[in-house]
DNA sequence: ATAATAACGAGA
DNA sequence: CTCGTTATTATC
């Protein structure tokens, strides 16, 4: 029923009058009388009988095209359930609006075929853990991994087409990896690119390696730049018309006609932005994200699933091959290979170190990095030197500056570490200019706050990133091109000789033959943010900016004004984001954070959080913090569980929310679980 | 939403 | 005890 009340997320039984019995089949969207009038509707599956008295009939069938394939009809399922939604919420995302036309044109002769899914661990009914991708390794049913070379031996079938490694031979465990998707082997890869990776090319090799064993693949990314970059690569490693890109920024016309073409089986390989995470795709044998940190990953519409966690579920629901790949490694990434569910795909330390450009932190002295001032003061010396010497060998400057607009919060003055309540390790907020520090999450106030890092005592406000225009830093370099790739215009590509490039984070392009210098600017706007990923998310902008550099060996230098003591930099000066990503997990671990613990924050009119909460039966071990204000009057609480209850937390919210839904409580209570920002 | 149904309370 | 009104609940 394609209605979002959470207490109707459940199946209802109709008749199938004669007339439709034909194209009554499951997957189809229907029309059917509901509580007295007209509504959309999913044919979930066809039955000799039903357990109600009284009956309706179906009204209509909408299409003949069974748009919603079991495969994905499951995944819906087990989607909505992770993040306490309803399934009509998620088929709403799953399946993209319908275009007749566009309906006309794809399904002349080509009926989509249904086989079963393969192999597949059936979640036996109850919403339990063990669908989870990232769970404990305790349900047995995960071996994951990448083969080692001695096991892999001789258990290919023969006669199938063995794909050229190529670039992944710089990874001990990628050629195993390609061998595992030709021969249709669940492999489950977290994967760090070297710096200079042609990420999109390695990523075409794994489709092509999948595709030649049989199966068909998904790959997902962030944003329409990665998309066409990808796109590029699929068409010269697969040829044309073997793949479609799916993304809601093509428009709806062409979206539904790339969908309708891979529903019936048209093709085998989807790409695309996170709309493509649903994808139906025949033979699945691989489901692939580049860049999981990137935040535009998570989808901005209820129940609001992150891409990563689509595709992982996907992977565990049909025993399918995943790979997570990126140049920095996330928390998320990192827990699959602490609990075994999937292997880190790394190259060894000493091509790591051949690849990487010669990093360099420069002192980040505050007064230079915050003073507006002239242009030669914005530029630390070694900065300014590098980006000269590269510019004299005529090669391309990056230049990364952080976007405006970062949210206001307390740092100490003296060390500038981000002030944290001593009793829930929630971001301090200082409520007005002389006001005294308050915690964000749990509303105590922190009165006599000492920075557990310096001893410091005294808060200062971080203020909002600068951006550095172009002109600035040209009266710098005089006589050098300028370009800009920012919000209003990316740029994909920049010629190789001396230019200047200032770009913001996720808008840097690639240079021909890499950059001879890459600085990245104003650091402590990204670390002193008050977010819970600031440290992750600074290394991972720097790494994607880094990774552009030529290596070292050809004269490649990257300058980072940031404090090179700090975890972040250090990390970044030996490209090494799993010894990072681990630190980061064990830390969140420590203060109770996901991924380490699920949470879920239920957001609305303080009356409306409350009755909710009070209705909802969460598991004993639930923690529930706050209230804190949010936006617009609401407040906001956090639920907070350890991962093995994550499913009766989500169970019991959506429960909750059903509950008030069917005595119809007007205010409406947003639920999200594991939200990407928690504060 | 809306209709069926259960619960409730006032007046006979 | 019955009727009329209101809260509750299911909606195939």
């Amino acid at each position: 029923m394609d209605v979002p009340l959470p207490h109707l997320d459940r199946p209802f039984d109709y008749l199938v009058p004669e007339a439709l019995d034909a194209d009554a089949r499951p997957g189809v969207r229907v029309k059917v009388r509901f509580a007295g009038q007209l509504v959309d509707g999913w044919l979930l599956e066809r039955a000799e009988s039903s357990e109600h008295p009284k009956l309706a009939y179906l009204e209509k069938v909408v299409s003949p095209v069974p748009v919603l394939s079991p495969e994905v009809a499951r995944l819906a399922r087990a989607v909505a359930d992770r993040y306490a939604g309803s399934l009509a919420d998620v088929l709403r995302l799953a399946v993209p609006p319908r275009h007749a036309r566009a309906e006309k044109a794809v399904t002349t002769d080509t009926p989509p075929t249904d086989e079963p899914a393969p192999g597949g661990t059936e979640p036996d009914g109850s919403p339990a853990d063990g669908t989870e991708p990232d769970g404990s390794p305790a349900d047995g049913t995960a071996p994951g991994g990448v083969p080692s070379e001695a096991a892999d031996a001789g258990a290919r079938p023969g006669g199938r087409a063995e794909v050229d490694p190529r670039g992944w031979r710089d990874y001990p465990a990628g050629p195993a990896l390609l061998r595992a998707l030709t021969d249709g082997r669940p492999a489950r890869a977290v994967w760090s690119a070297l710096p200079g990776e042609d990420w999109a090319d390695r990523y075409a090799d794994a489709v092509a390696a999948t595709v030649a064993g049989g199966r068909g693949a998904v790959v997902v990314v962030a944003d329409a730049r990665d998309l066409d970059r990808l796109d590029a690569a699929l068409t010269a490693v697969l040829g044309a018309g073997r793949h479609v890109r799916l993304a809601a920024a093509d428009g709806p016309a062409r979206r539904y006609r790339a969908f309708l073409t891979a529903r019936t089986g048209g093709v085998d390989v989807v790409i695309g932005t996170r709309a493509a995470m649903f994808a139906p795709v025949r033979r699945l044998g691989l489901v692939a994200i580049w860049d999981d940190g990137d935040d535009l990953h998570a989808e901005p519409r209820a129940p609001y699933p992150h891409a990563r966690d689509v595709l992982l579920t996907r992977a565990q629901l049909g025993d399918i091959a995943a790979v997570v790949g990126g140049y920095a490694r996330t928390a998320e990434a990192q827990l699959l290979v602490e609990t075994g569910w999937a292997r880190e795909v790394v190259a060894d330390r000493a091509v790591v170190r051949a690849r990487t450009p010669a990093l360099a932190p420069t002192g980040d002295d505050p007064q230079l990095a915050r003073d507006p001032g002239a242009a030669s003061a914005r530029l630390p010396t070694l900065a300014w030197t590098t980006a000269r010497d590269a510019l004299r060998a005529d090669l391309p400057v990056l230049v990364q500056v952080p976007r405006r607009g970062y949210v206001p919060s307390v740092a100490c003055a003296d060390c500038r570490a981000p002030a944290r309540c001593p009793h829930c390790a929630g971001p301090l907020a200082l409520p007005s200019a002389q006001g005294t520090p308050a915690c964000r999450w749990c509303g105590r106030v922190a009165a006599a706050y000492a920075c557990p890092e310096c001893g410091g005592r005294r808060l200062r406000a971080s203020v909002t990133g600068a951006r550095r225009t172009a002109e600035e830093l040209g009266r710098a370099f005089p006589g050098v091109p300028v370009r800009t790739s920012g919000r209003e215009e990316v740029l994909a590509t920049v010629p190789g000789g001396a230019g200047l490039v200032i770009a913001t984070p996720g808008a840097e392009p690639v240079a021909e033959g890499g950059y001879g210098a890459v600085l990245l600017l104003d650091s402590w706007a990204l670390l002193t943010r008050a977010d819970l990923r600031a440290g992750e998310e600074a290394l991972r902008r720097w790494m994607a900016a880094a990774a552009l550099a030529r290596p070292g060996t050809a004269g490649g230098r990257v300058v980072v004004v940031a404090d090179g003591a700090l975890a972040p930099v250090q990390a970044l000066l030996r490209w090494d984001s799993a010894w990072f990503a681990a630190r980061e997990l064990a830390e969140r671990r420590e203060l109770g954070f996901p991924p380490a613990v699920r949470m879920a924050s239920v957001t609305g009119a303080a009356e409306a959080v409350a009755d909710l909460l009070a209705g909802a039966r969460l598991p004993g071990d639930a923690e529930v913090l706050g209230p804190v204000p949010a936006d617009e009057g609401r407040e906001r609480m956090l639920v907070r569980v350890p991962r093995s209850r994550a499913a009766a937390m989500a169970e019991a919210l959506h429960a909750a929310a059903g509950q008030r839904s069917a005595r119809k409580a007007a205010d409406p209570v947003r639920l999200q679980v594991d939200p990407l920002t928690l504060f």
